[in-house]
RNA sequence: GCCCGGAUGGCGGAACUGGUAUACGCGUUCGACUUAAAAUCGAAUGGAGCAAUCCGUGCGGGUUCGAUUCCCGCUCCGGGCACCA
């Protein structure tokens, strides 16, 4: 007998791999399809860690099991490159980013190579690549040509550190999710995507996806969509109004107040005279203050105007406040003051003394006993519309509000415009140049791609534009015969990584982004592994979908069917893993110690439920190797009659479901059970040559071996429904819900109901629990169960 | 504060749609092999009890012949959102 030694089979493995390209993937009429991807890394100089390896297993353990199913299966794998941590390390060393990006790749694709992964690997694709950005740029460009890419001068969000701005899904905390700097506001002009055309599309089609119900909550949440009235209220002694938004129309006769956001641009004009130098004091405080500053004072701030606005409902004049309380960037940017029926209101009404009013009466049944009642209920102190439904109201309102043109319904969304631009080196040209009067004009397609400059200094200052400014030859261009000068911002990296998963369906092709017959022949994405992302990335990449299916670029508005999201790997004392801690697992130390790819790769399925975090056990990658230790020896044992046929087909089923729901610990598990009783019982070739079968898309290089030996292919087995039931079965006897005894006896029995109930209760064990005559007893076929009530 | 999840042995976790709680793995203990150790193989392993048996899925109630699973009320933990009018 042999001995396992996976170094040795997985180099033979990866070797045949490696010239018979076995996973190379066209396109096949008549065979169903199935096309998989993970997240694309970002190739770190820090190699592979086994975060990866989850996440690429999750997806080469899909690609295998539907390979095995006979199915047309798709398996690229790509580099998404552009970024900080190259910029950086090129400031830090002067390596140019793509002379280290390129050696990163390199590494990783060795590393990839060694954990025998089934993907095609004439597939893969890189971001930074020129072949690959000269499509991104040409997306950017049909965006542009729609009027979805337009620049917008307003504050932003800007990461000292990074120098650059960022956009709303980038800043977590009010910090810049690569630094962790806190993030300051700047007024700049800056490219945005219009997302925004398509929230109502992206939040009402996220239901019907089968992805996690956490990622499309987040998602729903981010777009926060709410629908409401736009209300305008005159201002007293001038000729202007001031608009607010609210969801509460029907509270309107509890107004107190208005208050504007400090940012308002009406408050220089409504301000008296009076009150001017403090409106100003406060408003410029308050707008230098750090989101964070202000997110931490949840105290209520604010200043009146001086200014009264008139009620149109009551024709009440009410003061106008300013107050940090109320976000610029949302709705209009001012609300009207409810303190009767909301809480922030309230709080500062009690602050600064002003009037509260109830105008709605809660309903009896409501055991809401808070000091402003927000729920719905009956109008009161409102008029001609007391006793109204505040459902009903709202309606009625809006529709007095509009007949009088000073109010209309609004659906607002807390989800804003997709910011692009970036004052950085290391990104894809925004193919983008400006005339004499700064006018932009889109680069021609046929000059396509816009080469990033090589530069001597990558350091990015603080004058706003990127280092690409410093390529003066590179800055001029000529289009239409006209002098003009390029743009120097890079696009956000999440623009390269919202389009790949169609340029994988023809790397390629060097006249489309993406081949129209491949497209229609293998997307959209049918499984997506990831473990981050759950907002930015996820929703960008179907808001691209919607558009370049509006385009008749895509025949789908959806780009991934079903989502994988998968949990982290942490350190053994359960901390995430992390360089300075100490506590990283190197996924290639594991191979190396001596337990091979297959070990790993089978230990990280079988680690804990794929959507749960799961902390890193040493001991337990042994108990992994040696389960594929039996598995091996199995080959070489004796073949005898072991009668498992039964169980052979319940471990086929159970492994192929579970493998469909994505229950990978369980399927191991499964198959360890099994490899327990052949290893008990004894073993016939079939035996030996399923579990193989099983196995193989967990452990492929194994279990490759091991059906070369018995000489069998790797068709993935089916199992005969009437094969499930063994001969005898075991009934289990309760009596009021315990157990008391266990009976065998022939499968057949199991359809006399009778013969089972005598045979219970003649039993000793069952008999002493029941005092006189049994109440009923109760046969539940499917669970082989039967319960006598005493 | 609001919205989702979750809580099962010493540990990670199983349990379909209400039907044998603790599969599988780790750890631990004992045994075999060995001069010895490692590796490997075998056995045991929720708690209490000599035993019959009783108690056990965060806590308290309920529904049911039967509840980890369903309902009501709590506690704690994780995640998301967070002055969004």
């Amino acid at each position: 007998m042999e001995r396992y030694d996976p170094i040795k089979i997985e180099d033979k493995w990866q070797k045949r791999w490696e010239e018979e390209k076995p996973f190379k993937a066209t396109e096949k009429e008549n065979v169903p399809k199935m096309y998989l991807a993970e997240m694309f890394p970002y190739p770190s100089g820090a190699g592979l860690h086994v975060g990866h390896v989850r996440n690429f297993t999750i997806i080469d353990v899909l690609a295998r099991f539907y390979t095995q199913q006979g199915m047309n299966v798709m398996r690229p794998f790509g580099y998404d490159t552009f970024g900080l941590p190259a910029e950086n390390y090129a400031i830090k060393t002067g390596t140019s980013p793509k002379d280290a990006t390129a050696v990163n790749i390199a590494n990783f694709r060795k590393q990839a190579k060694r954990l025998g992964y089934a993907i095609d690997w004439d597939r893969e694709i890189n971001t930074s690549d020129p072949e690959y950005y000269r499509w991104t740029q040409w997306c950017f460009l049909q965006l542009f040509k729609k009027g979805l890419a337009y620049q917008k001068e307003s504050y932003q969000w800007w990461c000292p550190v990074d120098k650059t701005v960022l956009a709303n899904e980038q800043v977590e905390d009010g910090c810049c999710w690569r630094c962790g700097h806190e993030v300051e506001k700047r007024k700049m002009k800056q490219w945005f995507f219009k997302i925004t055309d398509y929230a109502d599309e992206l939040l009402e089609e996220v239901d019907a996806l089968d992805w996690p119900e956490k990622i499309k909550t987040m998602q729903k949440n981010w777009i926060g969509r709410s629908k409401g009235t736009n209300v305008t209220f005159s201002v007293k002694d001038l000729q202007t109004e001031i608009r607010v938004f609210t969801t509460r129309v029907d509270t309107i006769f509890g107004v107190s107040f208005i208050v504007l956001a400090p940012e308002h641009p009406m408050i220089k004009e409504i301000v008296s005279d009076e009150a001017r130098e403090k409106v100003e004091d406060y408003c410029k405080n308050a707008i230098k203050k750090s989101e964070i500053e202000r997110q931490e004072n949840k105290e209520k701030t604010g200043v009146f105007t001086g200014a009264y606005a008139i009620n149109p409902l009551t024709g009440k004049e009410i003061p106008i406040w300013v107050a940090d309380y109320v976000l610029a960037g949302y709705g209009e940017g001012a609300v009207m003051g409810v303190p009767g029926h909301d809480e922030r209101d309230f709080e500062f009404a009690e602050k600064f003394d002003l009037p509260v009013y109830k105008v709605i009466e809660k309903p009896e049944s409501s055991d809401d006993d808070s000091r402003c009642y927000h729920g719905e209920g009956t109008l009161v102190n409102s008029g001609q519309f007391d006793g109204t439904r505040s459902e009903d109201a709202r309606e009625q309102i809006t529709a007095w509000l509009e007949e009088r043109g000073i109010g209309s319904p609004k659906t607002t969304y807390k989800m804003r415009d997709w910011l692009i631009s970036r004052q950085r080196y290391w990104g894809c040209p925004i193919p983008i140049a400006y005339d004499k009067d700064g006018n932009p004009h889109a680069i021609p397609e046929d000059q396509l791609p816009v080469i990033i400059p090589e530069v001597e200094d990558y350091k990015p200052d603080d004058s706003g534009r990127s280092a690409l400014a410093k390529a003066k030859d590179w800055l001029k261009v000529t289009i239409d015969g006209e002098e003009m000068t390029r743009e120097t911002d890079t696009l956000d990296g999440y623009a390269c990584s919202s389009w790949y998963l169609w340029r994988y369906v023809s790397p390629h092709d060097d006249k489309h982004a993406w081949d129209s017959d491949a497209i229609k022949y293998w997307a959209p994405l049918d499984v997506y592994a990831g473990a981050d992302h759950a907002v930015a990335h996820l929703l960008y990449v179907r808001f691209w979908c919607k558009f370049f299916a509006d385009q008749g670029f895509l025949p789908f508005r959806e780009p991934i069917k079903k989502l994988i999201y998968h949990g982290y790997i942490n350190a053994p004392d359960g901390k995430k893993m992390s360089k300075s801690k100490g506590n990283v697992i190197d996924p290639l130390d594991v191979i190396n110690d001596g337990y091979g790819a297959d070990t790993l790769r089978t230990y990280e399925m079988f680690i804990g439920p794929v959507e749960l975090d799961a902390a890193w056990d040493p001991r337990s990658v042994g108990g992994v190797y040696r389960f594929l230790n039996r598995c091996y020896s199995l080959c070489f044992k004796e073949n005898v009659e072991a009668g498992h046929n039964t169980l052979r087909n319940q471990v086929i089923k159970k492994v192929t479901e579970d493998i469909r729901r994505c229950g990978f610990n369980t399927a191991v598990a499964a198959l360890m059970e099994f490899v327990n009783v052949l290893y008990k019982d004894g073993a016939e070739k079939e035996d030996v040559v399923v579990l193989a079968k099983l196995l193989k898309p967990f452990a492929p290089h194994l279990a490759s071996e091991m059906l070369e030996k018995l000489e069998a292919n790797d068709e993935w087995p089916t199992w005969d429904e009437s094969a499930l039931v063994a001969d005898t079965v075991e009934i289990v006897i309760q009596v009021n819900g315990k157990l008391r005894a266990k009976l065998e006896v022939p499968a057949e029995d199991l359809e006399d109901e009778e013969k089972i109930k005598s045979l219970a209760l003649a039993d000793e064990r069952v008999k002493k629990f029941i005092p006189g005559e049994p109440k009923k007893t109760i046969f539940v076929k499917k669970a082989k169960l039967l319960n006598v009530v005493a």
